[in-house]
This record gives C-alpha cells, structure tokens and sequence, in this order.
DNA sequence: TTGTAAGCGTTATCAT
DNA sequence: ATGATAACGCTTACAA
C-alpha cells in the first residue's frame, strides 16, 4: 500500500494539493469550512506529509548527527543521552554514529551526514582533518569533551580536576601520594603542578604513566606489580582504570581498599565502588554544545565567533 | 555557498546530467574517457550525492530507528552501541530516540521516522496502542527484550534466569532464601516454580515485591527494614535493585556482603560490586533483531511470518 | 554512447 | 480564496 501524499488528500477532500498544503502549514488565505474540510480528510487517513520533499525545498531537516570516537567509554552512550535530549526539546532528532576510534570511519559518517543534509554535527572527534572537511563543507558542528582552538568545542577543564585532587590531599596531610593513569593528561598536569607549588607538602612517589590502548587490563597488570605501598593515597586518571586497577592489585595479593583512592569521571563504578572522584559536567556539556549549534544553525549571526567554553569538573567525596 | 549538485559536475565535466548520474551508479553504457573525466571532476569537487532526492525517487532511505523507553537504565544505552554497530554493518545509519516511558512521545517519534521515510524500526516499546500504529502504517518493525506475540520480538527468557538462581541456591543448599525485586517479572515466577519444585530444599522466607517506579530508591528504602536477616541467600530481580537495596541496608546498619547475593543485568555494577549475576544476551539480541528486521525489508519475503525468538540469559558466578 | 524529459512530494509564485 | 505551475536533485525510460 502506498504511502498517502497531498495530492490524494487533494482528490479526497476536491481541492487542490496547493490548499491542502496550506491548510498543513497555517497560511491565513484559506476559507474556514474548506481548512475544516481538508483537516478532517487529513486526520482520518492519518496523513505524515514526507520530510524529504521538505528538505529538497529547502526546508531544515531538523536533524543533527552526534558522531562519537566510540563507545567503549560508557562515558560516550551517556552523551547519547543528554544529546538526544537536549536535541529533542528544540524538535531535532538525531543520528547516532561510531566511528571506532578510526579516521576512515569517521570520515565516511561525516559523508554520510552531510549527504543526508544534516543541520549540524556534534562529534568527540578522531580526527581534525575531519573537522577541516566539515569545515570546508560549510557544515556547521560542534566539538564535546576536547579543546579544539579553532572551533566550537565544549570540555573540561581536566588540570582542575587534577589540582582538586592534589589540594584534597593537601588538606588531608597526606606525605606520599600517587599518580596511576594516562601519561599525557591535563589531569596529570593540574595534579603535579599543584602538590608542586609554594606549599609544598607532599611528594608524588609513585607515578605509574602508560598510554591508554585497546587492551587496558594487560596494560595495567603490567604496572601493578609496580605499586609503591607506602603512599597514602592514589589518583588515578579514570574509574575505569580505577577498577582494573584494584582488580589487578587484588590478584596479586594486594588490597588497596583501607587507602585514599581518587578516581575520574565519576561513573557508576566509582558510586558502585564508594570511592571517590571528579565528576565532568558531561549533561551541561551536552546541553551548551547543542544549544550553541543549534543557535548556529538557526540564527545563523556571529558564525564567525569561536565558542570555546571550558567547564570546571567536580571533586566527589566518598 | 551552495551545495555541490549533479549539475554543477555536469556543467563542470561538460556532458549531460544523466550522464553524471550513470556514471556514478556505475552504469555500463558509459564511455571510458567520459567516465574517467567526470570522476576526476567529482573527486576534485568532493562532490556528495543528495540522498534525499534518491529517497524521493523511491530508493531506500538506509536508515532504522531506535526507539527506547528510557535510557535511565544504561541497558538501553548499552543496546545503542549493538543496534549501531550491527546496522552499520548492513550500511544502515539509525537515529536513536527516547520516548521516555511516555505514549505520546512514543507516537510521537513513530510518525516522525514514518515522515523521514525509514526503512525500519528497532523498539523498547511503552505502548501496544503504538505499535500497531507502526503495523497499520506498513512500517517494519521488531520489538527489542520484550515478547510480544503478535509480532516479531527478541528478549531474553528470564524465567529461566529465575530458575538458574533457584537451582544454584538449591546446589549450595541454602536452606533459607530471599527474592527481592519487582512483583510481576517472569525473573521470580521462574525461581518460585524452581524453589518449589519436588525436589525442595529450601524456602523463600523473605519476598520483598515492589513494582517499579520513578524514584527506585525512595520505595526500595521503605522496604529495607523488613530484611529477613536468617536468610542465607538473595536473589535482587536487577543489578540496579541489589545496587541501591545494598546501599540502603548499609545505612541501617546492615552488610549483606557475607550472605551469597545473586543480581540480574550483569551490567558494570555487578562486575564491580563482584557479585553474581544473570547476563541477558543483549548484543545478541541486537545482532538477531536488527538482522531479522533487514532481512524483511530487503528481501520482503516471508512478510507473514513472525519471528518470536528468546534467548536464554546465563548465570555468572562470583 | 549520450542527451532530453518526466516524475518523486513538497512549497511558493503566479494567475485567476 | 484557490488552482496551476515551477522548482528542489536525483534516476530512468525514451529518443537520438
């Protein structure tokens, strides 16, 4: 069974296609009985009028892409989340992408995007060359969770959590501490930076660095026959890392549970493991990302200024 | 700037627009020269085809939808990264939607992928009302973790999770057990006929039934006093549940980490609180459901008959 | 082998 | 107040 069009709303309610289609979009010149008429006709046969003949006039198709480096992170389906909210208040849907940490992919979804007419795009990017094509393409996007100069980008300010933690150890007197996680981090930054000024009281004893890679678990296990014991607290650059961490140390005999331990990103597993750690404002990031691409798209003024907003992360004590 | 068109690479390439096209449907009539000259301007350009103009030449739009209940649980979410990654797979795109355990919202998004044209629907439903909606409008569609017999469906048989719990009980020969969880679920029907089956061994003593609801943790805490502490083993109808009911207990006073606790979901949470759980085979469900719901629509053979399938969820041990 | 033209379902501009 | 018609960008049947 075919699909109803105007034109067969037209027939059934004998008018033309052109009153109908008035009568869809409210104009004011359409006689009372013949807008009741046709809406009658309209309502009975549960007519959709089709998208896609909008937006070949030119109509916005109220759809953004939200494509994300992966989803390994629960981290990134939460966004999914926040995004598709935060979309659907303003009456966008979304299309949802995984470009697996790989610039072909991602590349190919940007296509993809673009070929579908997208209004926008909000991406945790692999790639900047990428963002150079979209760039390029006059397609408007937005950048969550990382600090790109040249263009919109909504993240945190990762040092703050760092000197959080630092001065949380400050505070709590303690003589060594620890740093386990990503080597190049802002987090790690903030971190040394602050046990290292003026009032210095406390040393890092133990830093425990290593690239984040597919198989984190053999990465860390690796480390955690390196662990210094007598530092009194740790903090480490993710719950993630957190957890297998402690799995890891536990295998081997060591129970790090009576220590400080710190953690990042504040997901369920640092709730689960009541232990505790920065939060990232990822549903604000999420809400002022699309908020801004969407005042983009649809007030199309000051395109030529830079968003570059930098949200401060939250030390959560357990 | 406008957008690249067919057109423009005709004009460009100097040959017809036709040409274009069969050039890159990759007709066969199309001479060598000609093919090589117009790709090289199509390459240069990055020209992009608009999809949408196919579409309303009646080609598939290649795009499904998601629509999920709720993404509070981050099952759902979860089933966002199956559902993509199995549909990318088949060259699909998907756009994901909350209907937010809402009717309305649910209609809502219906109509909204049936306007957009998808080839497709992938649903957590809230509503049967709607989903014959979808059937009325001829849409294709599979119903994901619930069984709905009237249409195709994939979900995990939890009476049989139900069942596993009991018979590990039984094998551990606890002679006093607790089920805590929601009233009316296959999950503790299955364990009651298990728990009560000829060979009997033991007892529930304690059932601490609630129905779900928006603020999980305000019931659960009401309900918490009433635990049955001679109880040597629980089973919690969800890893959520067993999460906030350990945390509520704790704040009363009571550790349940010594007795053998027994979740479901095995989410993230029952990995990190190291408890038992039932694992329901969500990827696979995924896997099953969006293949089946492309193969109906590329082939659309077998229209008539339904596909009712259900997986078996597995016990994890901790 | 290539170009011309119709048509997909809309909206908007003209007439009437 | 309403109807006819062009146009959006593409595919394809038909003509050349």
């Amino acid at each position: 069974m075919r699909k109803l069009t105007m034109k067969d709303i037209a027939i059934l309610s004998d008018v033309s296609q052109s009153t109908v289609s008035r009568v869809l979009s409210n104009h004011p010149h359409v006689k009372k009985e013949v807008r009741e008429k046709v809406l009658k006709c309209i309502e009975e046969n549960e007519f959709l009028p089709d998208i896609n003949a909008k937006i070949m006039r030119g109509e916005s198709a109220k759809i953004l892409g939200f494509v994300s480096a992966g989803f390994e992170n629960p981290y990134y389906l939460e966004m999914v989340g926040y995004v598709e909210k935060e979309a659907r208040k303003r009456g966008y849907s979304i299309i949802v992408m995984n470009s697996e940490d790989d610039e072909l992919i991602e590349k190919y979804h940007f296509k993809e995007l673009l070929t579908r007419h997208v209004d926008g795009i909000i991406c945790a990017p692999v790639s900047l060359k990428n963002l150079r094509f979209l760039k390029k393409n006059k397609c408007p996007f937005i950048v969550l969770n990382e600090n790109i100069e040249w263009t919109d980008s909504f993240y945190t300010v990762l040092s703050i959590g760092g000197i959080q933690v630092a001065k949380y150890f400050k505070d709590k007197k303690f003589k060594k501490v620890a740093y386990i996680g990503e080597e190049k981090s802002e987090k790690y930054k903030g971190f040394l930076k602050e046990i290292n000024s003026e009032n210095k009281i406390n040393n890092i004893e133990d830093n425990i660095t290593f690239n984040l890679g597919k198989n984190l678990r053999e990465i860390i296990s690796k480390k955690v026959n390196k662990l210094n014991l007598s530092c009194e607290a740790f903090f480490f650059s993710s719950d993630t890392i957190a957890f297998i961490f402690l799995e890891e140390a536990k295998k081997i005999g060591i129970d790090l549970r009576d220590k400080e331990l710190v953690a990042f990103d504040n997901t369920l597993i640092s709730k689960v493991l009541q232990i505790s750690s920065v939060e990232q404002p990822m549903e604000l990031l999420a809400e002022k990302g699309v908020n801004l691409l969407l005042e983009k798209i649809t007030k199309d003024i000051k395109l030529d200024e830079i968003y570059n907003v930098g949200l401060y992360p939250k030390l959560i004590i357990r």
